[in-house]
DNA sequence: ATATTAAACGCAACAAAATTGCGTTATAAA
DNA sequence: TTTATAACGCAATTTTGTTGCGTTTAATAT
């Protein structure tokens, strides 16, 4: 469960609208560890939810910077929530991404150290994504 | 065009029958200094190649080694060429790619050098790919 | 050269993921 | 309370990729 103070001081800072499902959906990726596609979200929802409100309801916290798009092993559209920086006008997502190879999940490693390279042989580096592959943590020890 | 010979000594090393398609397929490859989608690849075809043999091939090229697969920003299939060490058994792509936000060209940037650890937090590194956006060295003097 | 074998092809059907249109409902602000 | 508009929900559609199957083609053996 997430405190409605919190749900106030965020979608107010997002500039969204609380609607009962974008506030189930915000607990959603709140309480989830790792990322969410929007057929893992519609599962997780009691009442079911139309998937067309899911992919709009993804679309504005995206654009509001309240979550980014991580990369999905299957080309999925997946998503996280941000770091509380974000904002519509500065997505700052300065962290490694992990594809678990065994359990097809995406998580975030935000203590991994990027190269901060801003140019190379020429080439003018606005935006440096690192993706990896291998075992996650509970996919090693099974 | 691609001359006979080199198509003889690639389909050779590579285990790949040299179908009229598959051969024209490579020369795109061969030709073109980004990578490729169906779509694209479908709308370079003269004779119109039917989606389906376009994705076999695909396929068959990535798990020979001659193609992998590179992140795209609408999650399509997207391959590149591989560098010539490639095989079905050791797939080795330890450079970094660049696209252009100008041109839309994607570039292998094979001097690069990428992070060599091999786990973190816990999370075993099989693979690690760095994907950069920015502006390419002839669209920055334009 | 010819026969054999298996991969590749082409077409249709299918499936999953995501998008669009539009009338209705709910929210925020006046 | 009224009003403007964002969000919703449903149907239809598009896009991307896959599967099945009979036919063709290429590599190999005879
Ligand atoms: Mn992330
Ligand atoms: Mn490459
Ligand atoms: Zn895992
Ligand atoms: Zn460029």
């Amino acid at each position: 469960m997430v405190d409605n103070k919190l749900i106030d001081v965020t979608f107010k800072k997002y500039g969204l609208r609380k609607t009962s499902f974008r506030k189930n959906l915000f607990e959603l990726f709140h309480n989830s560890l790792n990322s969410l596609s929007a057929k893992e979200i519609s599962l997780r929802f009691s009442t079911s939810a139309d998937k067309v409100s899911i992919y709009r309801a993804l679309d504005s916290f995206e654009k509001s910077g309240l979550i980014h798009k991580v990369p999905d092993k299957n080309n999925l559209l997946r998503y996280s929530l941000c770091k509380s920086e974000c904002t519509p006008n500065q997505h700052a997502h300065d962290h490694a991404h992990f594809l678990c190879s065994v359990c097809d999940e995406t998580f975030c490693l935000d203590d991994f150290t990027l190269p901060s390279t801003k140019s190379h042989n020429g080439f003018l580096i606005n935006d440096l994504k690192i993706i990896m592959e291998g075992t996650c943590v509970s996919c090693k020890s099974i």
